[in-house]
DNA sequence: AGCCAGGCTCTCG
DNA sequence: CGAGAGCATGGC
């Protein structure tokens, strides 16, 4: 196997163990992101070949550099291109937290957030696809019972490779969802109907129909409205996907129960919250209620 | 044992 | 329209 190396900039302040460790969070034992040893791993295809992205820090947070190397069998001219691109998006590199910060300062809650996650950016998710087989996923059920179905979904049917005796596992392709068929993911403890949504999710993606730019020109509205279309995207999976995978900065999935314990627990003292007195309290955040929600759930992580 | 967990669809009135 | 059932599984 080859290898190839260069540098980045992230904007700071940049924090990889906190942005990495946001990402892996979700993920169970076993993920297609892992984050061990103040290295960010990812089994990756770019342009049809496998590689796998190692990043890590060689600044620190207020002066932030990445060094990010490429294994792989064959390498062709635009790969480092591809996967600056590619990390940028993932890490969130590229978002500027200081008008957040700034924005955050009458409000002492977030504030202690930020002072104790400095330099967490909100990463995303490589594709819609991705985003939307872990969001349908995950509905309804226990976190718990979400990350073991996850770590079962790229456990089971992505590519793996092995590199210095350990195994790393890529989230799977459309093509590769499709081959399991509705019996392979009812093995994953998957529900009848969730493992329908997902099929139909992935001939979607298959077909090229839920590309990152497709959706780029649009709204958030006009987005939640395509998304909502789907079979098994609700509003709540919607929200998600503009958030964790789009990279959208306005979004407050007020649907979400946890986040909605969240904001009781740290605002209300502990007085349950609809999801429109949710929605319409989270407009205090606006224009960042995305930055809002990642440090929101950092903060919950800390006590529960 | 039974209810809830980081929802969504379908049915029925 | 709004309310209610059903869904899979693990934890308490």
């Amino acid at each position: 196997m080859k290898h190839y190396s260069f540098s980045m900039i992230p904007i700071p302040p940049f924090s990889l163990e906190l942005t990495a460790g946001y990402q892996t969070y979700f993920q169970g034992e076993v993920g297609a992101d892992v984050f061990k040893g103040k290295v960010y791993y990812r089994l990756q295809e770019l342009d049809g070949r496998l590689f796998l992205l190692s990043v890590r820090e060689t600044g620190n947070v207020e002066v932030p550099q990445l060094e990010v190397t490429l294994n792989g069998e064959e390498f062709s001219e635009s790969d480092a291109e591809q996967a600056r691109r590619t990390v940028t998006h993932i890490l969130a590199t590229d978002i500027d937290l200081s008008q957040f910060y700034k924005l955050s300062s009458a409000d002492p809650i977030l504030t202690s957030f930020i002072k104790r996650f400095r330099g967490l950016h909100p990463p995303r998710m490589p594709t819609i696809f991705e985003g939307m087989i872990f969001a349908v996923a995950g509905q309804q059920i226990s976190s718990t019972v979400a990350r073991l179905i996850r770590t079962l979904i790229v456990k089971r049917y992505g590519s793996s490779i092995r590199l210095n005796e350990h195994v790393y596992y890529g989230f799977p392709s459309p093509q590769q969802i499709l081959d399991t068929g509705i019996n392979g993911l009812l093995e994953i403890k998957l529900s009848r109907r969730k493992a329908e949504y997902i099929l139909g999710i992935a001939s979607r993606a298959a077909r090229g129909e839920l590309e990152l730019n497709i959706f780029k020109s649009l709204s958030d509205e006009e987005i939640l409205e395509t998304l909502d279309s789907l079979h098994g995207v609700g509003r709540w999976s919607a929200e998600w996907v503009l958030l964790r995978a789009m990279g959208r900065l306005n979004v407050f999935p007020a649907g979400d129960l946890a986040l909605r314990a969240t904001v009781s627990n740290y605002y209300f003292g502990g007085r349950k919250l609809s999801e429109e007195e949710a929605r319409s309290f989270a407009e205090r955040w606006s224009p960042f209620k995305t930055l809002a929600t990642s440090y929101l759930f950092a903060g919950r992580r800390l006590s529960v």
